[in-house]
RNA sequence: GGUCCGUUCGUCUAGGGGUUAGGACGCCAAGCUUUCGUCUUGGUAACAGGGGUUCGAUUCCCUUACGGACUACCA
């Protein structure tokens, strides 16, 4: 028995959680529950100069809305806690101090200043700057300067950094469980800085340290973290711990162009790249978000999931719990994916008919609410599940509704062009005729109306086309919608009568 | 510039030494609906280039090209 599955979603609370995020927390997720694990998630605040007020309860409320909450995280569960890096600050001192004591750290005492002059030097000669052993003795640190002058530069509050003394002439074998062995030169690295002056640990220190003492057993995250996993396997073996076993996500694209999605790329290309609305309190600026733009988060869990991998069968419609029950880590891709938003709408699409009508119509509800319509058409409850059941298999979204069902609360105020020149000039007269059948019905349903309809049209030897055109456009107002029947069924005798009355004045 | 990762239809992907290279989204067409949509059927379209290895490579290796990430006292 291997020791239990603990993962971690660990951002940081510096904006709204992107989609990106999201693809990876759903990962984390998957893998916890398919291995009957833990799945927590850690807040990463350790740069205080990028703390976003609210960001923090947008991430937890997203992962909620989501349907893939963490198992403990702060105030839940709080086994591993804290769970903020800001409230375990007090922590992270002491290892970086115990690094030193075992000689795989140090003080480091230049400025920002310094080193970009440095860098910028040496980049004017072509070379490229690594602060590593090739020059980490010729700068201004506790390595070439006495214990006693270290220590008193520092009691003398002197602004320093503790940096990572990278091994030299190494080359490390690593390995990802969806890159398989990846393998890097120590030389090449930079010496990280580990513990910054204003007292808090890096990501670096702070993130080994604390998926150690929260017993992480898999670090499952972005690709633009690869290029740490040397640093982090170095730092695990300094503290002689184990470390996790690592796996890198590809990274999820912009739909056209290149690069990763950013959090810029949503709206302006007519989808949103966050699960919940933001609103940047600095500029006011609002983003969209998939719950408000009317997505299931079924829909779009099921969509991140397809993004980079999928069960090797044709199988495209997954829930959460058959997600569970097929992912594989081993089926993940290595090269990142592009976001389709029309496969987004496509799956929301198929979320949206799966719906009860009940359901829906009492989503729509609200918004038939706001357009303050007169109550001339009665709309009961059971009427708009009845309009729902007609529209459902055309819309993508419930915002879908209103555009393609006007015509079942407001006569239409306009014809349309093109379906208006079948308006012939025996079609006032016939329109009439067909008031005069419709009046004499008593059982005014779809399928009564229907039958009559067609009887007195056969009977007179009237074609289909001569009638159901206009009466189409006198009841929508264009050649769309559901079966005409059922749309007169539900706005009623009267009203089918009155609107084919106004036709007939109009056109 | 340096380091690392990647490359099958426009997109998401299956496959894997010998296949008509499969599916889905999108798009197009036909059928159904005398409307629109749904649906059904069909169509469109891919192994980045070059070298090896091999009887045979899209599949394995190398290389070029292209794409991506990283290169902060940000995560």
């Amino acid at each position: 028995m291997s020791k239990q599955v603990r993962v971690r979603f660990a951002p940081s609370p510096t904006g709204p959680l992107h989609i990106g995020g999201v693809r990876t927390a759903l990962f984390n997720y998957l893998f916890a529950k398919k291995n009957n694990g833990v799945f927590f998630l850690r807040i990463e605040d350790t740069d205080q100069n990028r703390f976003v007020p609210g960001a923090e309860a947008y991430i937890m409320e997203a992962l909620e809305w989501l349907g893939i909450a963490p198992d403990e995280t702060i105030g839940k569960n709080e086994k591993y806690g804290p769970y903020r890096q800001s409230d375990r600050k007090d922590l992270y001192q002491k290892y970086a101090v115990e690094l030193i004591n075992s000689g795989n750290a140090y003080y480091a005492f230049d400025t920002t200043d310094d080193l970009d002059a440095a860098r910028k030097l040496e980049e004017e000669q072509g070379k490229t700057f690594i602060y590593n052993h090739t020059n980490r003795e010729k700068l201004d640190t506790s390595l070439v300067i006495s214990a006693d002058e270290t220590a008193k530069r520092i009691a003398n509050s002197e602004h320093y950094v503790i940096r990572f003394k990278t091994p030299v002439n190494e080359t490390l074998h690593l390995h990802d469980i969806i890159r398989g062995d990846v393998k890097f030169e120590t030389n090449l690295l930079d010496d990280k800085v580990l513990f910054k002056s204003d007292g808090m640990p890096t990501y670096h220190l702070a993130n080994i340290v604390d998926d150690h003492l929260m017993e992480t057993s898999h670090v499952i995250r972005g690709e633009e973290w690869l290029p740490s996993m040397p640093l982090h396997a170095l730092l695990y073996r300094a503290f002689g711990w184990e470390a996790p076993k690592f796996a890198h996500l590809p990274l999820i694209m912009k739909p056209v162009g290149n690069g990763k999605l950013s959090k810029r790329d949503g709206d302006k290309m007519g989808f949103p790249v966050f699960p919940l609305e933001w609103t940047d309190a600095s500029s006011m600026t609002k983003s969209s978000g998939y719950r408000e733009k009317g997505f299931f988060p079924e829909a779009v869990i099921n969509f991140l999931a397809l993004l980079g991998w999928n069960d090797a069968t044709e199988k495209e419609i997954f829930s959460l719990e058959e997600l569970v029950e097929a992912f594989d880590l081993d089926r993940v891709h290595k090269s990142g994916a592009k976001f389709d938003p029309d496969k987004n709408k496509w799956l929301n699409h198929q979320y949206l008919i799966k719906q009860e009508d009940v359901t829906l119509a009492k989503a729509f509800a609200p918004i038939l609410a706001e357009k303050n319509l007169s109550t001339a058409l009665d709309m009961t409850d059971e009427k708009l599940t009845k309009v729902v059941s007609l529209i459902k298999e055309r819309a993508n979204f419930v915002s879908d509704f209103w555009d393609i069902s006007d015509f079942f609360f407001v006569a239409p105020t306009a014809y349309d062009e093109k379906a208006s020149k079948n308006w012939k000039a025996e079609t006032p007269a016939l329109m009439q005729e067909l008031i005069t059948v419709l009046e004499k019905i008593t059982d005014f349903t779809s399928m009564n109306i229907e039958t009559i309809v067609k009887d007195w049209m056969t009977k007179n030897e009237i074609g289909m086309g001569k009638v159901m055109q206009p009466f189409r456009l006198s009841i929508v107002g264009a050649p769309r919608g559901p079966h005409l029947f059922d749309i007169v069924e539900v706005i009623g005798k009267q009203e089918t009568i009155t609107r084919i009355q106004k036709a007939i004045n109009t056109l």
